[in-house]
DNA sequence: TATGAATGAGAGTTCATTCAT
DNA sequence: TATGAATGAACTCTCATTCAT
């Protein structure tokens, strides 16, 4: 019996994932408020009853979407960051890794970016919280990495934490702008050196610091 | 009869602004689509008819909401950026100002912040383009700075329009997370002195390149 | 003072007629829900609280137009029937005014016949109703001069009442596709011959009577 | 399968029919505008939403109940007419058949005659011109059999699109009255003779023309 | 007396969710 | 288990009418 339970699973996760991709292909175009459950239904070539035997409702949907996506990506910037020796190498493989997947998963980037900086609903809905942890658990990793250079001399003393928002927020405006183009020109990660050299030469051990902007506005 | 016309016009435009506040905190607090027409009425003591008074349609408000705040904040950006002389000073003046009047303007700042990297439909539509134009204007302001430090020597040779981007991400996320906090702790200010750091040392001539982040993903 | 009074009650009239007009020729093009009395109000160059001044409500104003017109209609007929002899010549007479002044009245008409086979919640209504009398008596006043041809020997013994329903139907069904004409094309009145004659013709005194449709349905 | 589909499709219809007789009921006592969705949803015993999976919007519902029953009607006067030999007949066919399903369709036929010589926002929207086109299409049929009455030498030469067009005012008018009627007395077929005799014999082939109402008015 | 901004009930329509089949 | 018709609350927007000025 077990491997015809094994083999409903497989179908069960099979079918959760078509619906993934076709909501993932609407809520990008249209945002999460102007998809309607009947509209992913259809995409998916599912009834709309069935939709909630995977999900709970509209919103656990779009969150577990956002969230297969972001474990994903995490699982990916943990490998090729385990690779890279210096805090440096690994912040820039972090930038590189995410505006990688960024190329390859338009559709997800697009919630996403509009997510991250995006529906207060989200952040504080039960469910929302679970993304939201997500997203700080990237900033974290970033912001430990930073800590590790801070210590190893690679980067003058900065506040980690605030230093890794300003990362994320580099690379999603650098993000969002790609993806609003409507036919793509170039690949996203050809952007990665601009923001790995702002953000590193940043942050670097400067021999001056930047005096400016002391003027009382 | 010309003064009374003109008290009119004053009590016109003194109930725009009640309503347009209203406005600015449901939105802030639930998103342009949780909040209905009823709840600005309720909230700005008018009935719902008298809403369509002054706004066409709900789009319309949210839209002239984020309109005039962007504008007035255009204006103060263009006003202390004057007094600067150096590109650096400049760019260092632009962070401040806009620190700054987030931090003076914490609800409309969730809303900004939302939009930036937010709703297509906004983008698109042809209310949203307006204010798009506004969100351009500003980055292409930046990047006119960093070009004028990049001619004097300032900055080394970047991409202008990128690295303005880049900016604007790191304000946006920087602003972001602080909005979020719920009893806000210190002031938005604070940060100016770090993404002014980050961001100048990060674009500055430098004496040696970044070398890093060559290996394939 | 009473010639004071007098201006005054010219003046009120004279109001009373632009507004009727605004609403007659708007009321024609949108019929009456369609129109509101804002657009009304506009038209007339009054401020929407002076037609209240006038009109009890929309309806009291719609009724009043009818009204109005219809008791002009009534006067003209009346008066040009007294000058025919025959019951024949004054049901031609009759024929000829109606689609004259239909002619003439064209928005009027517009209302007119949608009107009379028209609203039953007007018919209902207690306003409604007045103009429902003034109908009933054009209808009347034809079959009385039916009744009359009957006793001369003019016409065959046909139900009076039925025949002047019938009557203003043609007449009614003949204005409205004239009305309905973008570009109107000829007069209306050269289709009086061709109603006068297939109705006088029709109850007249016929040596043989028509032998048709006997076959059950 | 095929048989589950048909009765699901046989249960649809049906409930799509009861939908439009509560709609017929409440349209031919208060009229479109006065009739709300939310009334006819009573009526039905059905949700609101329930009655836009069968109809778009309300005026969809509308024209399709008018457009079912006038084309019940034409198949009726089509099927009858095929019977009958002369013009005259055919005429008279056509004249009992519509009283007749006048009779029996009361609640229709309120709305037939409101529509008929009413709404020009019917007639000009997308939807109206289909109502429309098939009352055109009634009239030319009467126009053509008066055609080919002329050229059998039963009826004189007349104007056969008028003449049929003021046929149809004489029904609608003798319908419209008997409709208005609350409790109705005898039957509508009964006034057929009356409508026969008048038109048939108003275009019979005349001995002598008649002479009338040749002053000018 | 004339004004027109304010009102708020009520309209048509949508859509996330349920449940009998 | 899968279906999709049915639901009805909630939405945005309109407009006849009122009333303070």
């Amino acid at each position: 019996m077990t491997p015809r339970v094994q083999r409903k699973q497989r179908e069960h996760e099979a079918r959760r994932q078509e619906i993934l991709s076709a909501a993932e292909s609407l809520f990008s175009k249209h945002g999460f408020f102007k998809t309607s459950m009947a509209d992913i239904a259809i995409n998916a070539q599912f009834a709309m009853g069935t939709l909630y035997r995977f999900f709970k409702n509209k919103e656990d949907m779009y969150i577990s979407l956002v969230e297969s996506k972001v474990e994903e990506l995490e699982r990916l910037v943990k490998k090729h960051i385990a690779g890279e020796s210096t805090a440096c190498h690994k912040i820039a493989a972090f930038i590189r890794i995410k505006l990688d997947y960024a190329d390859r998963n338009r559709d997800f980037f697009r919630i996403y970016v509009s997510e991250w900086s995006g529906f207060e609903w989200t952040v504080k809905s039960a469910f929302g919280e679970r993304v939201w942890k997500l997203y700080m658990a990237q900033v974290d990793l970033v912001a430990e990495l930073v800590q590790e250079g801070i210590q190893n001399g690679e980067f003058r003393d900065v506040a980690s934490r605030d230093v890794a928002f300003a990362l994320h927020g580099m690379l999603n405006s650098t993000m969002y702008i790609w993806i609003l183009q409507c036919p793509p020109t170039g690949s996203l990660v050809e952007k990665a050196h601009l923001i790995q050299n702002i953000f590193l030469q940043g942050i670097a051990k400067s021999q001056r610091d930047v005096k400016a902007g002391h003027s009382a506005i």
